[in-house]
DNA sequence: ACCGGAAATGCATTCGTATACAATCCGTTG
DNA sequence: CAACGGATTGTATACGAATGCATTTCCGGT
């Protein structure tokens, strides 16, 4: 008695059916040359043993995998959700399929992508996160594409990207918020590390600039709840205070708002605007009604899609810049109607 | 000049080292038999290629992929988000790995799971979603365990599951509803057909029966936000009002809270109590305080994981519970201190 | 010097499928 | 009827690494 389990193979269905094992395989080959009465016997004979092809095998044979390996950074963010979401969707839809790493630490997303190569993946995604150039460089020797979302790249030879508009959104916000009224401002920057910040930042400030008014108020929140907290405080606390906030992602202003009412007890756009980005969920929500900055992430991922899918080496990669709409909102309006 | 771009191999390394491709495989393999000096050999060999093993090659031999199927059901909730990401960090600790499917409709789910037999996953875990029996069956006979995490299944024979102590936790809330003084029940639940909904709602009303009381005013949310305000609008709207609501989730019970504060002008907690379950991260935003119950998704997943990695074949699948713990906050407190 | 045995190594085969190539089959046409 | 061409089908091999088995090496013991 085996108590081996084991799925049945192209060698047995093709016993069955009285063919041979290379039948099977055509049978199972879109287009390849085979009659149809063969083909038919075949599915029947699969069918019964509950046959379905080992995609392993035909990964080693085709040198490549139909998986898409992603790389997520912490903390996963509502953009990586739904990127990750219509990503899903879109390449289940073409046959691919999507091995998923979460990176904890920074170092840990160069081991992960080794890992992805072992796997001979197609492409390798990387969602928040920024992989080494050393790296990026191997992937490219060995034809594997890396794209890069929304995180243009430094050394952008190696990188594909496909990116949202930070600069504008953020420039969009600078704009609506002087024309409001508001003067001393204020900025809550994710991390200074991450391009997205820095891009948002110095999209806001330099309008501000160009417009002669002052550098703004800076802290830090990096992109968390807890740091937009002290963050917003410590702005708040200053004399005199800011009347508007910009901050680098909805999920801080969403923090700097309750700040602003539960702990300064001023009210939201009379007393001080404050700006996100993203437009996640909550920013629509009653309590909030939070100004921000939408990026088409399901076009954006189509983008990536596409690029993922159109198998073009040794084509330089390329850059995209997305554009998204300024979603003004209550929370900036000085005016209550 | 070929084109071909492909990864060196074990025998390419072997060439270069001057030894065999067993050898190489040695090397690569802990425990295996092999002198040390040999083993350094190969790694430098190795190194100056760029070569590592080709899980692909490996899987196809060892009849494991070293891959773990997740199937997530939409909506991608902050649950499933958190259990993904726990997952990943205890796999890849183990040197798995995980290929994600998002299931668009009920049907899909199926096809995911074929999809995922097909690539000979260790293991399938479906996150918020089910999966045919047939299809179960199969699993079984192929000998890839499926998990289910906070579902429950039915036909419990071919599944294992862990889930959270859904009855319990909705009894907890009934408790301390009632000891609050709240007596006219309203419940909003997730999907009739969804288990934990089910054990949610069985749950609270089942004790309130017990003790006395009419079954509580029922209205469907979907587990969604427009799904809910629908709903609270119409609990709400109801002569007598009912004076506390249980919702299944967290989200819909945001969103009945916004309805009750701003469209009925009710201060929450005095005039309506309104209690969720999951314990998301803006149930403690100021903004909302909301009373709920958190299930220990960590814990969770680490006995998910644990089921994983020892594969004891032939047991039948087990089932756990995990309890959380209640979390009473202002949103069910009648007196504000 | 010799032998035994453990350790190290190489050889050949295996996993399940795809595909180049050779071998058929079939219907058509001259 | 024979030759011909296209459509099918089978045979054999390859993909890259793991492993059973046979062989060689090495070391200690006598």
């Amino acid at each position: 008695m085996s108590n081996r389990i084991s799925a049945p193979s192209a060698h047995d269905v093709a016993r069955i059916a009285g063919v041979s094992q290379a039948a099977v395989s055509r049978a199972f080959t879109p287009g390849a040359s085979i009659a149809k009465a063969t083909r038919e016997k075949v599915f029947r004979a699969a069918e019964s043993l509950g046959y379905r092809p080992n995609l392993i095998a035909r990964s080693l044979i085709k040198g490549e995998s139909g998986i898409v390996g992603v790389v997520i950074g912490n903390p996963m963010s509502p953009t990586s959700m739904s990127a990750l979401d219509a990503l899903s969707a879109l390449l289940s839809a073409a046959g691919k399929h999507i091995l998923v790493f979460t990176a904890d630490g920074s170092s840990a997303v160069d081991v992960h992508v080794e890992d992805l190569l072992r796997y001979r993946v197609d492409a390798v995604l990387l969602l928040t996160t920024i992989v080494s150039t050393t790296l990026a460089e191997r992937c490219q020797a060995e034809g594997v594409p890396i794209i890069s979302f929304n995180r243009p790249p430094r050394g952008s030879k190696f990188f594909a990207s496909v990116t949202g508009d930070n600069r504008g959104g953020a420039k969009c916000t600078a704009e609506h918020l002087l024309q409001q009224g508001y003067r001393r401002f204020g900025l809550i920057a994710g991390y200074s590390e991450s391009s997205t910040s820095r891009d948002r930042e110095s999209g806001f400030t330099s309008f501000l600039v160009s417009q002669g008014l002052p550098q703004p108020e800076r802290e830090v929140g990096h992109y968390k709840r807890e740091g937009a907290l002290l963050a917003a405080r410590k702005l708040l606390a200053r004399k005199p205070r800011p009347d508007a906030l910009f901050c680098a992602n909805d999920h801080m202003a969403l923090a700097a708002i309750d700040v602003a009412r539960y702990e300064f007890g001023l009210e939201i756009g009379r007393d001080v605007g404050i700006a996100g980005f993203d437009n996640i969920d909550e920013a629509s929500w009653p309590g909030y009604e939070l100004t921000t900055y939408s990026l088409p992430v399901e076009t954006m991922i189509e983008k990536v899609v596409a690029m993922l899918l159109t198998r073009t080496p040794r084509k330089s990669p390329g850059h995209t810049t997305v554009e998204g709409h300024f979603i003004p909102r209550n929370s900036t309006r000085r005016t209550r109607k």
